[in-house]
DNA sequence: GACCGGATTATG
DNA sequence: ATAATCCGGTCA
């Protein structure tokens, strides 16, 4: 994909990840895997976001310019694929949290943890360039229909828990979890009497 | 320097 | 329900 492409707001961005499909050469072979599911995190005011400790070490890549990649450790054992997005400096980016295997991959890739291990990425993939080179996004099939959920595991963030930042393929079945109560249509403004129940607190 | 807890997953 | 397992951020 274009810079262009990378440079909008993380929720704008997660939003036009999902369908694409997310390319890791590796030692020869290909794997490829369509994005199903993101999460948008917006910076140092998200009180979800890594960047709310301002840029450290570990949030290099996060600050650094979109349409590269941002890897972390999470839980000691496993490895956040996300996609750096808006412009350097801003700490925009988008968790690729489920794919759906198109060629090249073997396990389960429903889940962030288990989608790096599947795809083959980790931590020494942070800071890579996704426009060109082993690891890249490129264009794919949009969803027919897009579900909008709160993100999830950020129970600690306050109101910002509650954000719709999460974005999911409702016709695929390799999400991470069943698609949630809030349905976005394509194109268009929510409907007039849509005080709609809280969304789903996390499955106790 | 110690301690806390997490953008998770596998297992009981 | 809870263990596994590392390390960044916090506070002393």
């Amino acid at each position: 994909m274009k810079r262009s492409f990378f440079a909008r707001d993380a929720v704008t961005l997660a939003r036009e990840l999902l369908g694409t499909h997310l390319v890791h050469e590796i030692e020869g072979s290909v794997r490829i895997g369509r994005i199903v599911e993101t999460e948008a995190y917006c910076g140092p005011d998200d009180a979800a976001c890594h960047a709310r400790f301002g840029r450290t070490e570990r949030t290099r890549a996060l600050f650094g310019p979109p349409g590269h990649a941002y890897v972390f450790l999470i839980y000691g054992m496993y490895d956040c694929f996300n996609v750096v997005g808006l412009a350097e400096g801003q700490g925009h980016a988008v968790l690729v949290r489920a794919v759906e295997p198109v060629f090249g991959i073997a396990g389960r890739t429903d889940g962030p943890g288990r989608l790096t291990r599947a795809m083959g990425l980790s931590r020494a993939h942070n800071g890579i360039g996704l426009q060109r080179g082993p690891v890249r996004i490129e264009p794919g099939t949009a969803p027919v229909r897009t579900a909008i959920t709160a993100r999830v595991g950020v129970a600690y963030a306050g109101d910002d828990a509650d954000l719709p930042y999460r974005f999911v393929d409702a016709g695929s079945a390799h999400v991470s979890r069943p698609a949630a109560r809030l349905i976005g249509r394509p194109s268009s403004t929510p409907p007039a009497g849509s005080a709609r129940s809280p969304l789903r607190r996390s499955p106790r």
